[in-house]
DNA sequence: ACTATTCGATGAATTTTATTCATGTTAATT
DNA sequence: AATTAACATGAATAAAATTCATCGAATAGT
């Protein structure tokens, strides 16, 4: 009775204000689309639409519907990608989801080899989810996530890839750079520089300052990762990053890792994956890269 | 391209083994069957099945329309249902979830009075989930999760609506009946009986006896909640369970409660949401219904 | 207040698609 | 070898979606 194309016209009406509009993007007459909108109406018997002078406001079951096909066709649409490219031979296509930003600078290093190693594979990065990582994962919008925290929840697994330290970044003439590692009150003078999270999911507020009841003097948030380092770099404040990353920026800009507490702070990036699937070739691909790449591993 | 009906024949088709069987249950006949998934093969490019002498075999691209459909079918049935009682003047239909026993004691004092007060609200109540409960409220299989345990992921959100002790139950004439309090050592030589979940969800386990290092002497596993007790009342073993739950069988059977270590155990059963979704009104009307009747919440 | 314009509705005609009917082919069963 | 169960196929038919031509209602511009 619903049927997808009931789904997409109510999506597309709903995204173009209009039937003639969206009669139009549908490659449809505007009478198709009003016969066809008539015919279902009457078999739910219900108004999926009320008419406010000229412009259309869904009813409570055109809520529904539109919830539905937002939910749903994206769901189809991947479903015949993937089929798609199975059959002119590709082997698939890896959504990876990420939530952050060391993540993705980690992702940075194994898209190229997977690229170049594995040519049929398709490969998909997606940064922002409605209901979180784990929720796209569960929700089959991704096919990996990416995570240094992973959430153990029912039906989900993760595998460990790549453990880092996790250190401030300091300017060489700063006057933490000589020290071995910092406490968290030398921070309480200092301008820290993160990215636009929420500050309870950093782990230099999480897991440093506020366990020792330590406020920084300023924060401040910025984007990307060059101009970060950018501003740590000339002095207008201290960040905190895995160490691999201050270290591949160091011959460029002059900047210092120090430890985080005596013991530091080390992390492990992990690849989360719904459990009890039949796992794709490419998948495996992808965990395999991401276990023998790690990159700068080593320091 | 990828249509409802094509999603409902393969599942139909892998449930029942053949295309003639799944064309009577389609009422369809079995060239109408043939004919369609012959062009939707020639469409797509590739065969959905291989055959096996006489039987059918999923290829790879069949088992990713399986899949599709096994997520996505449901969801629609699950909107047109929910349509279908909109346009006959019904507020809507409620898909509770729970993974815990005893919030399902707790839930069967709720459901009554729901169902009175709200008689055009149809409950559905579901206890095995693929991905767990919060995979199941991400997956849009249910819309109110009932748990002790709330799990904070972004994306969702929860309410506590019921708090109480969780204790020790024995018979009457258990060497134990007259102590105001227990200690895990005292389970050392106890036969304890619980649900059959697996011990590191079991609050007696994960939050009384491990922090303690003590192990029981034997650990049982049964079903209902009433056989449970009978056990408990003949000395066949003790239990763990929620206080309420307890005195409300005190009249028939031959039980105490006792409190779980100095300070006790105290759980709050809390209701877990979709955040940022227009709430219909019968859920705010469950929520109320909840918070309000808290079964003998006083004691 | 009039006009032009945009948007949606409708019935009849037409095209496309789905289904059936009758029959054929194949592989397993007895 | 005969029988049966399962699927394929072509032609005929039924059902559906789409278009065409046209109309009415709401709105913006003058």
């Amino acid at each position: 009775m619903l049927e997808r194309n009931h789904l997409t016209i109510v999506q597309t009406i709903a995204e173009v204000g209009t039937m003639t509009a969206a009669a139009n993007q549908l490659c449809l007459t505007q009478s198709a689309l009003s016969h066809a909108i008539k015919k279902l109406e009457s078999q739910l018997g219900v108004a999926i639409w009320v008419k406010e002078g000229r412009r259309l406001r869904l009813t409570q079951v055109g809520q529904t519907i539109l919830n539905l096909a937002d939910r749903v066709l994206p769901q189809i649409a991947h479903s015949e990608q993937l089929i798609a490219k199975m059959a002119e031979g590709s082997q698939g296509s890896l959504r990876i989801g990420m939530e952050c930003h060391p993540c993705y600078q980690w992702l940075l290093n194994i898209v190229g080899p997977f690229l170049t190693r594995y040519p049929k594979v398709d490969l998909d990065v997606r940064q922002r989810f409605q209901f979180g990582g784990v929720g796209a994962l569960l929700g089959f919008d991704i096919d990996v996530l990416v995570t240094p925290d992973p959430l153990y929840i029912s039906g989900l697994e993760y595998l460990p890839v790549f453990g880092y330290e996790h250190v401030l970044v300091v300017a060489g003439s700063h006057r933490l750079a000589e020290k071995v590692y910092i406490e968290p009150h030398d921070l309480s003078s200092e301008n820290v520089i993160t990215y636009p999270v929420e500050p309870s999911r950093l782990d230099i507020f999480s897991q440093f300052c506020s366990p020792a009841g330590v406020a920084v003097k300023k924060h401040t948030q910025i984007e990307t990762t060059e101009i970060l380092l950018q501003m740590v770099a000339c002095e207008r404040g201290v960040a905190a990053l895995p160490r691999w990353l201050v270290e591949d920026n160091q011959q460029k800009l002059n900047i210092v890792p120090i430890r985080l507490g005596e013991e530091g702070i080390f992390k492990t990036i992990n690849l989360g994956f719904r459990m009890n699937e039949a796992r794709p070739t490419y998948l495996n691909h992808f965990i395999d890269l991401a276990r023998e790449t790690m990159p700068n591993t080593t320091r």
